[in-house]
DNA sequence: ATAACGAATATTGTCGACAAAAATGGCACC
DNA sequence: GGTGCCATTTTTGTCGACAATATTCGTTAT
């Protein structure tokens, strides 16, 4: 038996620590796109053995930061405009489908945080208008908790494990912010109150919407890029 | 510049050899659902050391085959109806939004050897009415070939290597094969026609509705199952 | 007899070194 | 001058051993 089941927590272990920094390192562009991973190189810098570092590498591939060919090694992923698309077209089904069982699923308990959540962003979007990055971090976490509502494991473990690290490394490195900051907390409340009202139908279909606006927007503002060029 | 790139191969390595070893085991059930993963034996049994045993271990995690906690070891994972219904909820959706990008984008040799798939599947299921192995095997490779069509490389990987293992680890060790064979074929003719007619909302709806009729299906099994004990 | 504690055991995580494969650079040849 | 080949060097894959953590089992106290 364990001791204290309350406190138990995860162990962190070195592979651990090195998959979050490099992981970090990666998404924010400290580590440039498309840039290759020197095993020795990173190994020294994190001050571990290759071996820890050889299993967050298989970790960062897990969720798309790096691809790996045997025997050639490893490299950070580009980042393309078709590929960003690609990832929205697949957040579009899985999110939709995570906010319909969410609407079905979600304690009440959950979606009073969840409010009390979107009440927050408010407050703070009134007061830093058109910041983005807060905004941002904020709309990441209002999906994350609709897709961890879902109660559907397999679902959860696709979005926040492996896809959601490549979609802040897009916004973060296309620069993706626009003026759908307030839009997009407008799309939110109405999610929540479809969830709330335990209509999945409707949530799943405004879950879509949302995302697909989301980006129609970020086409938009590649083509404007395009123009430019 | 590469010599050959017409002949260049992944080249397979021991974590490679280990992992299909493993993963064909645990979907066969030769090494059983739920049982706990002792590296030290598994390292003997294949006759490695445990540094690509924890490799394969770590893509085994991958695809969903095994469960993984710090300093705890690993399981494979436990089957249950609720898992079931998890999996092919996700399945409906991306299967669907695959058929309909495969509708937009698979080139017309891909669906012509397609046709040519499925009408081997017919003179084979003529010969063998009710024999399943070979129907499920060749239903998944038209699931396999349709998603491959989509273009869409994270769809690809998620169906085909992250989600697909487990898929057939149920079939196989649920025993699901009922009298599904002859309408799944149907099917999947539908569903190639509108592929065929570049007809992508249809698609999308045909796969949806195929996968949903297999689900039922399951769910009907579980359900009678279930009333005999 | 049961539960809690602690020593002994086994397992996982990490390290450094070696083997195999790929990338690099220099040389001859066309 | 460019191209293809071979030796050198670097990098990846694998191994065996050690350290840290978890599990097991025997012991003791209630």
């Amino acid at each position: 038996m364990t001791k204290h089941p309350s406190i138990m927590r995860q162990a962190i272990t070195a592979s651990d620590r090195v998959l979050y920094e490099i992981q970090r390192a990666i998404v924010e562009g400290d580590i440039a796109a498309g840039s290759k991973i020197s095993e020795p190189e990173l190994a020294k810098r994190f001050d571990v053995s290759r071996a820890p570092l050889r299993e967050a590498l298989a970790r960062l591939e897990r969720c798309h930061l790096i691809e790996r060919t045997p025997n050639a090694g490893a490299r950070v992923v580009t980042l393309t405009p078709a590929g960003l698309i690609s990832l929205y077209q697949i957040r579009e089904e899985l999110e939709g489908l995570a906010c319909r069982l969410a609407a079905e699923q979600m304690p009440i308990e959950e979606i009073n945080e969840l409010a009390a959540l979107l009440d927050q962003h408010l407050s703070s979007q009134r007061v830093r208008e058109g910041e983005s990055y807060y905004q941002e971090a904020g709309d990441l976490d209002f999906h994350y908790r609709v897709i961890l509502g879902s109660k559907n494991s397999y679902l959860i473990n696709m979005l926040c494990d492996e896809l959601y690290y490549l979609v802040r490394m897009y916004r973060v490195q296309m620069g993706m912010n626009g003026p759908r900051v307030s839009r997009a907390f407008d799309e939110h409340k109405a999610i929540l109150n479809a969830i709330a009202n335990r209509d999945g139908e409707l949530a799943d279909l405004l879950m879509r919407r949302h995302i697909s606006a989301s980006r129609r927007n970020i086409e938009q503002q590649l083509a404007s890029e395009k123009d430019q060029a």
